[in-house]
DNA sequence: AAAACAACTCTACAATTGTAGAATATAGTT
DNA sequence: AACTATATTCTACAATTGTAGAGTTGTTTT
C-alpha cells in the first residue's frame, strides 16, 4: 500500500473505477461497457485516459497484436484508503468530530449511519 | 445547504479553508497569516485565488477604500457535507461497507475508529 | 492481395488550475 | 502637492484536464 497515491482527476478516476470493476487483464470493450452507463465518451477519449493512467502508474498496458489489455497497478482499496486519509487530514484538519459531522450531514439516513457504525466496529477487531 | 457545491481545486480549497478559519469579514493579511504555515504563496497568487473563489460563488468581496474584505458564502459544514456525500456515492459507489473499509485502512488508530463510532452515535440522536 | 474494418497512437485544442510579475489605484508622509 | 509604501486588479504563461478527430497499423473478408 503505497502512501503516495495522488488524487486522480474526475475523468480518469471514473475510468479507473471501471477498470477496477473488471477481471484483469481487461480489454477496452469491457471498460467501455461499464462506462457507458454513467459517463459515455468517444472511444479515443477512453483510450487517451487509459494512456494517461498508465503514465501515472495506475495501470499497465499489455499489447497482443492490435489489442491492448489493461491491469490495475494501484488497488481500489489502496486508492480509497489514501483518499479517505486525505479527506480527514486535509479537509477536516484531522479532526474526527468535524468528520463525523460532515458524514451526518451528507444525506445518510439514521439507519445508514447506524450501519456504518456497525461496520466500523467489525473492522476494529 | 445547497447541494450543488462543486469540488474546489486544491489551491482554492486551501485558501477557502483559511477563510473559514477566520471571523468574517476578513482581510487578506489574516488569510495570508494562516496560509503561511502550510502553503506559502505570493500575495498576488492569493489575491488571484480569492478572485476565483468569488467568481465561483464561494465568497463575497467587499471593498473599503483600497482594502478588500472577504466573507464566505458557502459554509464549511455544507462544503464538507457535499464532499462527504460525493466520496461515498462516487468513490465508494454508495456502498457503506466499502467506505468503512477505506476508513479502517486510512491510517486511523483503533482508538480513533472507536472515537469516530462514538461521535457518529451522538450525532444520530 | 485489395478492400474494408477495427484498435490503437498522435495530434490538437479549449478550459481550468497554479503561479506570479506588471500596472494601477489609494493612503500615508514629507 | 509630490513621493513612497501598499493593496488590488490585469495580464501572462506553463501544466493539467476533458475531449475527440486524423493517422497508422494489424486483421478479416471478398
Amino acid at each position: 500500500m503505497k502512501n503516495t497515491i495522488r488524487r486522480l482527476p474526475d475523468a480518469e478516476q471514473e475510468v479507473m473505477q471501471a477498470v477496477w470493476a473488471c477481471q484483469p487483464p481487461v480489454a477496452r470493450a469491457e471498460i467501455e461497457k461499464i462506462l457507458f452507463k454513467n459517463h459515455p465518451m468517444a472511444m479515443t477519449t477512453l483510450l487517451t485516459l487509459l494512456t494517461r493512467l498508465c503514465e501515472k502508474g495506475f495501470i499497465t498496458i499489455e499489447k497482443n497484436g492490435r489489442r491492448s489489455y489493461y491491469t490495475p497497478l494501484v488497488s481500489q482499496e489502496d486508492y480509497l484508503a489514501a483518499q479517505s486519509k486525505n479527506f480527514i487530514q486535509k479537509l477536516c484538519g484531522g479532526n474526527l468530530s468535524v468528520f463525523a459531522n460532515a458524514l451526518c450531514d451528507s444525506g445518510l439516513t439514521k439507519d445508514e449511519i447506524a450501519q456504518l457504525r456497525t461496520l466500523l466496529e467489525r473492522d476494529e477487531l
